[in-house]
DNA sequence: TCGGATAGGGATAAATTTTTCCCCTATTGC
DNA sequence: GCAATAGGGGAAAAATTTATCCCTATCCGA
């Protein structure tokens, strides 16, 4: 495993959240698994660009930050599903608020980041 | 400047939202530009743990993303202010959302997240 | 006149995160 | 035996983000 070279910090609420959310997959997981989509695979499928390797491990770190627990069934083939913590669920509605704002200003959005991207940048394997 | 090689997601409110926040240190310059704190040399300082570059450098997406305005006063030694935009000043609760989130559960949050780190890596720089 | 403050950019290095590739477990069905 | 299913992890490469270092310019104060 990678070993971090330098110390987060952690003195107000912001640094805190950072450290358990930052992390590109993190919070789209805890709202799939919030909807009821518990399983790996299901997640798998749910975020098709993310590489299955991340998602474990973004998962695994989820874990061990105590939002969500893992449940093995002893079955075969395996079944394992993911549920969100007490601690997890208040979570929530931090990310709604999140997704709230960005489906407000959708278009804005998505205006003002293509625009940034094709200035900055001009490959042809982006623009379209 | 770095060019960018995959496309990002634009789907949902999350993909857009966190196109214009994920980066280090953007939610935190906000956060600070709206308390007030608008000048550059300002913020470097209420922010040491960052280097001076980053900081210009999200403050720059910052504003290509219409979140803040930069405003040059032609005098020397030269002078510089951000503000929030209209469209900035509508995240800034989302950003308090978060920030309250983590001071609710500060205690535990350090504690795994303290864990976490020690167990996966024994660097003795780290460990105080 | 040198040092510091103010603002910012280029080049390059280092750190960190994410992807790719490949391998392993065990069972069921063909 | 072989493929498919379901879940994971190691190693190395690629992508991306941050940090370091150095330079530009002006004016003020010691």
């Amino acid at each position: 495993m990678y070993e971090r070279k330098v110390m987060p910090n952690l003195n107000c609420g912001l640094d805190l959240i950072g450290e358990v959310l930052y992390g590109k997959w993190k919070i789209r997981l805890l709202w799939f698994i919030d909807q009821g989509h518990q399983r790996p695979s299901e997640l798998q499928r749910k975020i098709p660009d993310a590489s299955r390797r991340v998602l474990n491990m973004q998962l695994n770190e989820l874990e061990k930050h105590e939002l969500i627990t893992r449940k093995i069934y002893p079955v075969v083939p395996p079944k394992v599903e993911y549920s969100l913590t007490d601690f997890g669920k208040t979570v929530i509605p931090v990310i709604a608020a999140l997704g709230q704002w960005g489906d407000e200003h959708e278009d804005r959005l998505r205006d003002v980041i293509l625009k940034q991207i094709s200035i900055s940048d001009l490959d042809e394997n982006l623009i379209r």
